[in-house]
Formats: C-alpha cells, sequence, structure tokens
DNA sequence: CTGATTGCAAAAATTTTGCAAGCCT
DNA sequence: AGGCTTGCAAAATTTTTGCAATCAG
C-alpha cells in the first residue's frame, strides 16, 4: 500500500531503523480504518509477525506519536485508540452507548490558517468530536421517564 | 461557586445520592481550568474531604462522563485527563513538547445543526483539537537540523 | 429503613523498564 | 562492527471489583 510506504520513509527520515516488528505495525496502522487500541493493534501485527511483544507495539506506538502519524484519542470507556493522525477526524460520539460515528464535512481547515497566524502554530492535522446522545438512547431514554412516571 | 449547585442538580436529577465524596470530586471539577488526571482529582479532593478512596474518583468520574458533564481526553503522552465536557474545548497540542493552548473562537458551532439533522444526533459539547509543532519547537527543530549538515 | 455509596484491599488490566540477544545499516 | 531494536519477564501504574460498613433520602 501506498501509505504504508510513506509512512515507513518517515519513519526513515527521522533517523530510525525499518525493522519487520516496525513494519507490521505500520502495516496495521495503514489498513485499518478503524480505531484500534494497542492490545488490537497487538494483536493484529502478531498475525503479520507472531512473536511480536507488546512491548514493541508500545514502543512504536511512541514512536508513532511523536512524529505525529497516529495520535491516541479517547472515546468512551475503553483506554486509549490510536486513529492516525494525518488529516482531520470527526466523530459523533453518544455518550450513553459509546458508538461513534463518523463524518466528513469539516470547517475546521478554516481555522488553520488563522490559528498559525495567532499562535504561531504549524499545524498539521486536527480532531473534531461532537458529543452527545444518539437517536436509539434517546429512545431509550423516553421510554424510560415515560416507565419512572 | 454557582456552577458547582448546577452539576449537583444534574446528579440528583439522573437520581444519583448527592454525598461529600460527590461534591468533593465536583468541587474539583468545577473549580478548575486545567486538565485534571484521576490522580490529581483524587489529590485535590482529598484536601476537601480527606480519606476519600482512589475508587471512588473513578467511579464518580465514570458517572460524571456518563451525564457528559466531563469527558477525557488524550494529550501529549500522558494518560487520560478529565476535562468539563459542557461547551466546546478548543486546543492547540504541540505533538513535540505536549504544551497545550486553549483557543476560544470555534465554527464548530455551526455544525451542530446540521450534524442533528443528518445523524439525528443530540449534540451537548464538541471537542476541537489541532494538533502540530508549535513556534519553540520548530525552533529547535531548525537547529539541530542545521547541527547535523 | 433500604438500597445506594464508600473505602479498603485484592485483583485485573495496562504500561514501562532492564537487559541480553539479535538485527539494520 | 556498532548501536539501535527486540522480546521477555519483572516492575510500576492505572483501573476495576468484591464486600462489609455507612450514609442519603
Amino acid at each position: 500500500m501506498r501509505r504504508k510506504q510513506m509512512l515507513v520513509e518517515r519513519l526513515r527520515c527521522a533517523g530510525y531503523k525499518i525493522t519487520p516488528p516496525r513494519l507490521a505495525v505500520l502495516e496495521v496502522i495503514s489498513q485499518e480504518g478503524e480505531h484500534l487500541n494497542p492490545n488490537e493493534i497487538l494483536g493484529r501485527a502478531q498475525t503479520i509477525r507472531p512473536g511480536l511483544g507488546r512491548a514493541t507495539v508500545y514502543r512504536t506506538l511512541e514512536i508513532l506519536t511523536q512524529l505525529g502519524i497516529v495520535r491516541p484519542i479517547y472515546v468512551g470507556e475503553s483506554g486509549p485508540m490510536y486513529i492516525r493522525a494525518e488529516g482531520g477526524h470527526h466523530h459523533l460520539v453518544c455518550s450513553e452507548c459509546g458508538r461513534i460515528i463518523d463524518f466528513d464535512e469539516c470547517v475546521a481547515e478554516e481555522m488553520v490558517h488563522d490559528l498559525r497566524e495567532r499562535f504561531d502554530f504549524e499545524i498539521t492535522s486536527h480532531l473534531l468530536e461532537f458529543y452527545g446522545v444518539c437517536a436509539a438512547c434517546r429512545k431509550l431514554q423516553e421510554a424510560n421517564e415515560f416507565k419512572s412516571r
């Protein structure tokens, strides 16, 4: 995949060695549209490279985060999930059931230039999350209110 | 503080009992403009209510997250930090040094109505984070590049 | 009163670290 | 060859859970 090759380059340029364990993690990261936690990343990367150690995944994720390639987010209850940092991520998160809906349109881009001016900040990506209650959970809530009367 | 009273009400309305431990946590949450991790919340809440247990903080944070009062975010390396969920949060996060800059203006509000229409999602708050490199870290990077030539 | 809540201690889960062996470059 | 990387196992941290005692309503 082209995307993976670009990531490999970024690692290499930053002075890191390109090793099979790192390639396995990169493969997983670059393939997934989903959000994965470290444990899931380990599992999937192990199908590519059996014997891959958990510590290596953490160490690689740290590097990738440092380089701005991935980024941990919190969503719902569970622990951290890693997403590709490039570009933007846009989620609707239901605070009741934890469901995540992705959407594309985003007005954040408009702000990048202004923020760069004001704060002298070189922006490479963004995350926009809306929190609220999804339709299904609202129905449940209404049902419960009704019941409790 | 007025803010705290509102939170107390929301807890009460949701059917939770108002107890000293919960009040202590609410006090900390409502006072802080900062982002706090569970451990810091415990520490501060214990100055209000010595003997407060760590588990209670976690349990309370879970409730508050559920109610959409606070929300965990990941920023920089460390673990989760809790912020008030109400309204919006807007951060610039430096991926090099982890520095966080808050800013106010936000175009996200414009999207709320549209998203509600499209996904039937009742939006209560949002988080907008821009990731990049701050001025100081860029200077450092340039210096290092220069050195390595 | 009565069930929700608490603190504690133990258990789980998650993350980090030390280190000898192995692998990129 | 030399130093960065790795996997492992142990350590450290963070979070969850079981339970008897306590407390809010």
